[in-house]
DNA sequence: TACCGCTTGTGAACGCATGCACAAAGTCGG
DNA sequence: CCGACTTTGTGCATGCGTTCACAAGCGGTA
């Protein structure tokens, strides 16, 4: 891999040539998994520990030993064979892959029940990401102040969006306000966008889309639910169910 | 398992023996994407859309149309070459798949900033997920209706789950208190939990979790954004970006 | 210093998901 | 009834991600 160029192997703290080429090659799972293990280290990191192996993280994390430290690769190698990893030295790392040490200031549209929800959550700035920014078309809300910042008329996002240098957009309207937020927010420079509307967006290749769909995560607990009690059918149906994974008989069942 | 104390309950699911057989080899991605485009298809037919192809249902959900009709094989061959799918046909048959021929009674715990939009939120009775019990530790919260539900007390969690046939779980308390709560779901029989603490739960086998964490989003957008800087600073740097095919090209130097 | 036990880092195998490409199967016009 | 055209359903190759297994490397110990 990148690593058997055998060329350089220097150690600095900024951005480094090599972090690059790897920071590329991250699969995106894989960065998903490095914020989950950022927390829980950062976690470790208030109560004192200092040093974790790669079982411990692991376990915390709630992953395989393996696929945490082929993940922990991806970044460099940053242990100590025998003895684990240091805690704080992880966490300064993941947090310069994920350009954590940079500030991103993010901007909620439609601040109705969850964009105030979002506004007045206090986890966001804390871990870099003050909220700088708010807007909506309803007149009762414009200029009213909601976790301390006054909401801005959504015709002013442009200028607001570049003067407060915002990176991260975050869509909370109702769906069919949706896509139009989001070439407004397209228009104001914005490249990331988290989207809370049921709505597919349509972006150019430059911008990044997440979703959070919740009646997506309901549906499929639902057609889980489904499937378990299908293949509780089919058992005392006297079908054979053959993928059946081998797992510790805890009885749960509870009977009122 | 959980529910099984309702006989007739509403209509109860037609269990075909073949789509048992399908249900249990749908790949969890597909799965996320058959709820996707129910919701598409649904809109469609509000709008009197009774016929779709691959190729506009496809765009429509953002995604390739092979992948869309994959996914669509897999839960039978509903469409009619040379003219498409039958959207009504594919609606129910979607619905049936996912376990939306029933409802999914929803308890919401942890009624602050959060869980008061949950409570609040529309989206949730009309897809088949009603939200039937709201519970807190607050004094000062318990009794008072939230979006027509009055909020119980924790203590009371596995009389009422038991009592309303709760059979999804959502946790919005502050991150200390989730896996707590989560073990009392648990307990009170509820087997699918959508938690938005940012917190690694540790469940049995049989419990199905799904989590949304606002923070990873963030991160990975936030990852997007430095990986984005980078590559421009290589550009800007005269190091060759090797993006797109994966072949880099040496010698080749572009200079503005 | 030499050895021993422990944990990392990673090559390699495996399995799952994606995308392509095309035969099969239908519609429609003549 | 036929032949041209359209679109589905899927076998197959490819690539990505996960898991296994173990050599390499480090600290501790005699
Ligand atoms: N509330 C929830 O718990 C919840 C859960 C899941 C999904 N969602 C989704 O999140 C979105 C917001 O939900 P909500 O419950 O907060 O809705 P809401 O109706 O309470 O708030 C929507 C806000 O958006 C504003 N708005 C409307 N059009 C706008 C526009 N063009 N530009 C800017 N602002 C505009 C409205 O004035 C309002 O303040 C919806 O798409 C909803 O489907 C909400
Ligand atoms: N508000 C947001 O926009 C947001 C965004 C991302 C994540 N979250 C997460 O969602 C969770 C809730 O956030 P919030 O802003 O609504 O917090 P909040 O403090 O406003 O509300 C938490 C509620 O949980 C209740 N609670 C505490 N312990 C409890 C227990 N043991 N049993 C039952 N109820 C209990 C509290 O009384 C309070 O009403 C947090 O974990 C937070 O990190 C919230």
């Amino acid at each position: 891999m990148a690593s058997q160029r055998g060329e350089g192997e220097t150690t600095a703290t900024p951005l480094e040539p090599a972090d690059r080429e790897r920071a590329r090659a991250i699969p995106e799972a894989a960065v998903a998994r490095l914020a989950v293990y950022l927390r829980v280290l950062s976690g470790m990191a208030d109560q004192g520990v200092t040093a974790v192996s790669s079982e411990e993280l692991s376990q915390a994390a709630g992953v395989n030993a393996a696929k945490l430290r082929k993940d922990l690769s991806y970044i460099g190698s940053y242990g100590t064979r025998g003895v684990g990893y240091d805690v704080e030295v992880l966490v300064s790392h993941i947090e310069r892959i994920l350009g954590l040490t940079r500030n991103h200031s993010v901007a909620v549209v439609g601040i109705g029940n969850l964009g105030h929800a979002l506004a007045n959550y206090g986890g966001f700035p804390g871990r870099g990401f003050p909220v700088t920014a708010l807007f909506d078309v309803d007149a009762d809300l414009i200029g009213v102040p909601v976790g301390g910042i006054p909401v801005s008329h959504i015709d002013d996002i442009t200028a607001v969006c570049l003067e407060r240098e915002v990176s991260i957009g975050v869509i909370a309207t109702p769906p069919p306000a949706a896509q139009s937020v989001c070439d407004r927010l397209v228009s104001a420079g914005v490249q990331c966008i988290l989207n809370f509307a049921p709505v597919v967006l349509q972006v150019p290749d430059n911008v990044e889309v997440r979703k959070v769909d919740l009646a997506v995560e309901m549906q499929i607990l639902s057609f889980h639910v489904a499937r378990r009690a299908d293949e509780a059918a089919s058992v005392s149906a006297g079908i054979v169910s053959a993928g059946n994974n081998g797992l510790g008989v805890d009885g749960m069942v509870i009977r009122p």
